[in-house]
DNA sequence: TCTACACCTTAACGTTACGTCAATGTCAAG
DNA sequence: CTTGACATTGACGTAACGTTAAGGTGTAGA
């Protein structure tokens, strides 16, 4: 057992920094006492281990959340995945060591840059951690990224449009449709399809976790709330309706 | 002349991003057109570069302004700092690899650790680039350091216990003491052979530029503020004071 | 010549991950 | 029994932008 400042001086962090996480449910303590002290263990020490790894790769703490609880979570190889965007990271470092050479040779007319060198490596979206991170190593994030990255970026992009008008269709501008609506049961039937098409290969069910994370998870939130009022709870009580109706019988 | 967009393509980052810069001073652009249009230019370019550099060492934006319009600022020097910085991160992240593969093999039972290796490259504070990136190169800084890194731990906490001590005095609490208090001026040369002791041998010109840059930068100023209101002002007004009355006469 | 459309502007509010008080309660040591 | 180091809950502050709104500008094509 800890206190929160031994814990925090263990980590290298401060006792605001683990009120906060433990206010996030990020990190909740393991126990607290009657005087409503805070006290963890050693569980707590490998979770708050695996927070600080998320959080040196740039995940919000929002997402480091959802993936600590997801049930399918597993230590070891989430720890390998960490190994290798850290690896990633290192190799930008090396990109950027690059660049401050050849400024330095340019600067002394030694090597001719375009614009762009001198840019290389700042940029941390080509090294695409994030989605990465995201997912984790489950079976269905590798066939997704199999078939995605198969495609080319033009094509990408026409996925992505294609997406975004199936989509509309499901939340439906017209303030009066109800989640019951043909159209919209129509158009959650055409974005599963879209889903086995381009992306994993998944039963009904999955569709149903999915649109349950479209609520929680507000980056995507946004994207419904944005074309009609509560537009996420409505997609969420869409796509219930329809896997409800396509169950065994499909 | 690069056009706001061209310039933040070229960057990889967003037109949001320069005008903030441009705002804050860090980044003005080389020319306004007539319609209010930003325009930068190569110069602009090569700042570009210096401030993302130290962004990416987490120097905050108002400690880069500082730097760039150093006089003294020199491109080629600055960019090999870069250098040495940066491999000193690709250092911790060497270290945190290490941590991984400890706890892997620890949760496969083939290790043990102590609690403060599952921590181990995560407190970027004991690689103190900070310091280092602040001051530059100047000879001042490099004799601060071989001054300071010359004591032992409790020799140091002594050291700033000291500085505040005669910092206390400087500001004087009582509200009704002037700049030109004899127990302030006494004060201010007190610091004065303080710093000289304990830091660099410099003159008082240079104690001069250093009460300004408490008035200028706030991580400072919060120290004198405290004490009292407009601690930091007036503290350099005792300062330019003892300065006045030791000119040349010394 | 008109009209898209991609670009530019300022203004202002929102966000993340804490830092930093303030006011108050708790506990072990001398 | 009193320090002093620890703990608690608010609550406001901060950095570096993201985002949206409301509008002006420039040029390519019908």
């Amino acid at each position: 057992m800890y206190t929160i400042k031994e814990l925090a001086d263990l980590a290298g962090v401060t006792t605001r920094t683990l009120r906060y996480y433990d206010q996030q449910g990020i990190l909740p303590p393991a126990e607290i006492g009657l005087n409503g002290y805070r006290f963890y263990d050693h569980s707590s020490l490998l979770r708050l281990q695996q927070v600080l790894f998320f959080r040196e790769l740039d995940v919000p703490l929002k997402e480091i959340r959802i993936i600590l609880d997801r049930p399918d979570f597993q230590l070891v190889p989430t720890l390998q995945s960490h190994q290798e965007a850290i690896q990633e990271k290192a190799r930008r470092y090396q990109e950027l060591l690059g660049t401050i050479q050849k400024t330095i040779s340019s600067l002394q007319g030694e090597e001719n840059m375009t614009e762009k060198d001198y840019f290389a490596g700042f940029d941390e979206t080509q090294y695409e951690e994030e989605t990465r991170e995201l997912w984790g190593r489950t079976s269905q994030y590798q066939e997704s990224q199999r078939k995605w990255t198969s495609y080319s970026q033009d094509q990408k992009d026409e996925i992505k449009k294609e997406g975004e008008r199936i989509t509309a269709r499901m939340v439906s501008e017209t303030p009066d449709t109800r989640p019951d609506d043909p159209d919209v049961q129509r158009a959650v039937g055409d974005y599963y399809a879209y889903l086995n098409q381009y992306f994993y290969t998944c039963e009904v069910e999955f569709l149903r976790s999915l649109a349950d994370m479209w609520v929680q998870d507000s980056r995507f939130k946004v994207n419904f709330e944005r074309i009609r009022e509560d537009g996420a709870a409505f997609v969420r009580d869409a796509v219930h309706l329809y896997c409800d109706s396509h169950r065994e019988n499909s």
